[in-house]
DNA sequence: TATTGTTATACTCTATAACTATA
DNA sequence: TATAGTTATAGAGTATAACAATA
């Protein structure tokens, strides 16, 4: 399932070149670093899962549904980061495609969950995304790769 | 210059609840992990920029330019992967602003530099990047920084 | 009163395409 | 032919405001 075997960024009409570079002085800053990686990461991922007509956040939502069946997408955002207001159209979308189903849980909130269809997309999904991980950063350590996911959820949480 | 001592993640409605919380299976990958905080950074440097009428990406191409006199926009979006169309309003913008000026090399490009005004706030925007770096990670030795500065950059160049 | 879901809307960022002028 | 700069434009992603229905 694997493809490239390393990341291009995105942008930019023509690579920077590839020699050593100099190197500026943004490149000493950790929040450039973290900026950069992350898009380079996302365009990765986006190539990973071409084929299954889902955006990245759509994709998740996908696997967070699978691991919490009756979720509501106000509780989707929560935990995504992503407004009420622009969950209801990932939300229509994703129904719209048969993947998701909406079940009342109240008469205000309707629980989320993945369809017979959206179940084999979900599994396909974190299939997808556990092999970009490991394509990504491929050099690291298991341990390396925890204590960066430490890190990283430190800085946000 | 301090200002706040942590970060908040952008966009979501209301916080997740800080309580431990179970965690969720997209919080175990790096990719996702990378994505949250630099959000979460980019929104704090944001805040440290106010008052300047500068966006992020202005601010790095006022540094830019201030260590590289007479870099082309062309090799900016180069470095920062930013695409010659969408270099064309930034640049004009600055250069509206007064804080840089345009001086031809050849028949088609031009040169860049600070005036006197974009050098002036170009070392203001520098002190606060540092402290805003200093401010984001703060529990990390020089070493660790210097590591992750490393392996951020080995993702994307 | 607070929350859920929804719509409308605006702004930013990025992408493509096409053009002119120059090397 | 390739590069520099520009313009126009389309598509994401995210922001606010407002509303109805419900808790």
């Amino acid at each position: 399932m694997s493809q490239s075997p390393c990341l291009n960024a995105p942008m930019s009409d023509k690579p920077a070149s590839s020699s050593p570079q100099p190197g500026n002085r943004l490149e000493g800053f950790l929040g450039y670093q973290i900026r950069r990686a992350s898009a380079a990461i996302l365009a990765d991922l986006a190539q990973s899962l071409q084929g299954l007509d889902l955006k990245i956040t759509e994709a998740s939502i996908l696997m967070l549904i699978g691991e919490r069946p009756d979720i509501t997408q106000s509780e989707l955002g929560r935990l995504l980061g992503i407004k009420r207001a622009n969950m209801a159209p990932l939300t229509a979308g994703l129904t719209e495609a048969g993947l998701i189903e909406r079940i009342a849980a109240d008469g205000r909130s309707q629980g989320l969950r993945l369809s017979e269809a959206g179940h084999a997309v979900a599994i396909d999904v974190e299939a997808r995304i556990i092999d970009h991980e490991t394509r990504v950063l491929p050099w690291l350590s298991d341990d390396e790769r925890r204590a960066l996911i430490a890190t990283m959820m430190r800085v946000w949480r």
